[in-house]
DNA sequence: TCTATTGGTTGGAGCGCTCTAATGCTGTAG
DNA sequence: CTACAGCATTAGAGCGCTCCAACCAATAGA
């Protein structure tokens, strides 16, 4: 149970300690023998380096802390994974650390990340208050994902909501779709551009808007769909908040007897794998996520190694991605 | 940029540098007036310690690396939530890294974790070969999840996949079925246990086993369901690998013309959260994840602080949760 | 009064590494 | 044969912390 140190392998290879600090860092002022010895003894011992000895020694961090609002949503995955491919071509290794959507959890997440003195730190639609963001931001560069932040010394990426819900409106009118209802997502990030830019497309098109307040959840989703099914108040086509609230409001209209795309289209947003499912099939808007996630690193790594200091504002182009949950009113021809 | 270390915390406080490392270790052998300053000045500069620096001093960690081997996968979550809920209970941190079911990405991710010398390391269900995972063994305790190994030094937690085979036979043979097929999961983890303990129930049932080639994805399932109905061998019941599996099976047989469960039941396995949404309503097996992550967090913690050295199996029950896509042959009555 | 004892406090070594400045060693020019 | 680059190599200090042994009252026991 004990690892071999550069001592050890220094002594092994014949060699002082300094030489197989700089043969490990793959400086080029090693001669070859002298190199190839000294990898030799490393491997013989199973030695590797120890990444802890090393930030603190060098006072420099190879690492990138993430924090995860929630691990149980897909849509996060994808962005990590566009994180990690920026991450590890430029030779910086990832830590992730989740937040369980609960401030308190993520107040500690944030604590244990940065206790590691990463190079910087990711935040993926974190809840936490904006003032311990500020906090944070003193320490060591910071990028917000999904969520929007005024920090000067805080870089964020988003995606243009309200353009999402726009291209969904116009899909919808496009089909010959009048009365189109938007399911709303309330409190939920990004809910409130979505909400804008579905009144302001409606409006454009001379339509008057229905907002259904709901949440970002599918038994949301059924539950405004029941309530609008009470009022008599069901319109032929439906833009959800998320696609999870899609998928509520599919079930519901189906329990009602209604068919999906024939009596009524739906939208949702996000396009998770689940509105990719054959079951499912959902026309949705999509985001860039794993654009979102190489965005995020490349502008952090600007922070850390170029040295920036100008917030940056990425604000991505969604786009529609239509399935078989949308049709002409009436049905398909 | 630069953070205060407990020298500044001492000057500050008027005190050594020694007395400020038991304070923040929160000693009993304190005086109350030195604790109280010290926290002040702490407090003052915004001082919190250095992970690293202590770890590296104190040859200890308090760090539980987890490899997540997919993140895209609601299933670890839950495991994840699991060892977080005990690891944080204990005054553990843990710090996540994913190896995206690729064995290069995932022995990186590997090497990075260790790096990190932590405490221990929890796998979730890892494809990285077992003799990678024997190597990283004798550096640090290991505790597999869904996965099982035979290295001494490693603990596994798992779920009873025969068992759980066995309740959906089980419960499709209550209902009175008799030709139900398996859709395999292949080279897939844990799809021997399932496949195992489907054909041994069959048998016990005194019915003949049908295993049909498949994979853990929806598209696979589509395909097998697709094969069966051109060979005309379709069964009035299907068990499939897992959720998703089952998900693009009742695609394809709805895709026929064919409904669910009236003409064709089907049981997934997972009971993931695809699974509970309404517009699903699968009937499937349910792991007890939360549960895998807390055992196997305590299995670790076992390890590491009472040094326990022999292997600990542990091997969970699942359970069936019937929803909506199961019924007696020929429809419900 | 003197020695033990106790509880609080401190200096200093050292964890595994990096980094700077200094060293030794070639080979070439003077 | 000496001098001096120029390069490869190394000693040693130090990163922020913990841990140990030593220390210093203050109190207790003899």
């Amino acid at each position: 149970m004990v690892r071999p140190t550069m001592e050890d392998v220094a002594e092994r290879a014949g060699v002082s300690r300094a030489l197989v600090s700089l043969v490990m860092r793959n400086s080029p002022k090693v001669s070859e023998a002298r190199r190839t010895a000294v990898l030799k003894a490393a491997e013989e011992l199973g030695y590797s380096p120890h990444a802890m000895a090393r930030s603190l020694a060098s006072r420099t961090s190879t690492v990138l802390g993430v924090m995860v609002s929630d691990l149980h949503n897909a849509f996060f995955a994808e962005v990590v994974d566009g994180i990690d491919e920026v991450a590890r071509e430029q030779g910086f290794d990832i830590i992730i650390n989740t937040g369980g959507r609960s401030p308190a959890r993520e107040r500690r997440a944030l604590e244990s990340l940065l206790s590691f003195r990463p190079a910087g730190l990711i935040l993926l639609s974190p809840v936490v208050p904006a003032t311990a963001i500020g906090k944070a931001a003193e320490q060591l560069p910071i990028v917000l994902v999904a969520r929007s932040s005024r920090v000067s010394a805080v870089d964020t990426v988003n995606d243009d909501g309200e353009q999402g819900a726009r291209l969904a409106v116009d899909h919808l009118v496009s089909l010959g779709h009048k009365r189109i209802a938007h399911l709303d997502g309330g409190e939920g990030s990004q809910a409130s551009p979505r909400r804008r830019g579905y009144v302001a497309a409606m409006e454009a098109h001379g339509l008057v808007p229905q907002v259904v307040a709901s949440e970002y959840t599918d038994a949301a989703g059924a539950r405004a769909i029941r309530s609008l099914l009470a009022d008599d108040a069901l319109p032929t086509a439906i833009l959800s908040c998320n696609d999870f609230n899609a998928v509520g409001a599919i079930s519901a209209l189906e329990d009602a007897g209604l068919r999906v795309p024939e009596d009524v289209s739906v939208v949702g947003y996000d396009n998770t794998s689940l509105a990719a499912l054959r079951h499912v099939s959902l026309t949705t808007i999509d985001q860039p996520r794993a654009e979102f996630g190489r965005l995020a690193a490349l502008a952090l790594l600007q922070r850390v190694r170029d040295g920036r200091t100008e917030p940056v504002r990425h604000l991505l182009n969604p786009s529609l991605v239509v399935r078989n949950t949308t049709a002409p009113p009436g049905g398909p021809r």
